[in-house]
DNA sequence: CCCCTTCTACGACGTCTCGTAGTAGATACT
DNA sequence: AGTATCTACTACGAGACGTCGTAGAAGGGG
């Protein structure tokens, strides 16, 4: 599930934004920045929720978007795809090299943070 | 650096020979499971070569073609990637929830064989 | 009741990437 | 000279994406 440049930058307003949005609002957002059709926007919105990355939720009569991932899973779960395009053998040796390329201290506070997070969910 | 289907294909045949292969001895590999013409892989080897993802080195008259990196450490660069396109506030929370979804005996076993690695190299 | 605004639905077009391949031209072996 | 082998260049269709336009439903104000 890559995403393209304006598809990331709608991404971003809805996640910055903490709740459902309206094409409308993505749109005045993004116009502060740059100049784009109303209907560009909705397209883009259109196709994020036919590739599941945010959900549709009727409010009105307008749609409201909202991120169907949060940041962080997004990313985890592209990271996790990388990881597993390697074959069964190689998998070891690219985590390895990637734990190795981190900086030791985001490590260990990321495996704190996980720890804490499953003792938290049970 | 997103590879399409057939790009990783190529790249796999590479990174199994584990030598510099000819656009010749690529497209005999490929040729056992499916049917290819010669120029096809020829292309993709020269798009390969221009994206940077593979190296040729003229050799008698045939190019010979090796993988830049190692599919550990193209993996790794993926995931690296994956990880710094989120912004900064939000990385931290993103590895944690990455290594929160890893087995942890695979991660504590990648820690080692990275903590090994760098004491190897100095 | 009719018009204007607001939304969605659908289609369209240009550009890029990728899979796929053909043709032309250089080079070398026979 | 003729044939095989390679590279270089071009091409084309499909799919993704950025970018919009138009049509049509639906509600609010006069």
């Amino acid at each position: 599930m890559a995403l393209g440049d304006l598809e990331r930058e709608v991404m971003q307003q809805l996640w910055d934004a903490g709740e459902p949005l309206t094409v409308r609002q993505v749109h005045e957002r993004l116009s502060r920045r740059r100049e784009l059709a109303y209907t560009t926007v909705m397209t883009v919105l259109d196709r994020l929720a036919k590739k599941g990355v945010v959900t549709q939720q009727k409010a009105d009569r307008a749609y409201r978007y909202a991120p169907a991932q949060s940041r962080e899973e997004m990313t985890a779960a592209l990271m996790l795809d990388a990881l597993s395009a390697a074959p069964d053998g190689v998998r070891d040796a690219a985590l390895a090299h990637f734990v190795g390329r981190l900086d030791p201290s985001a490590l260990t506070a990321a495996i704190e943070a996980a720890r804490k997070e499953s003792a938290a969910e049970s």
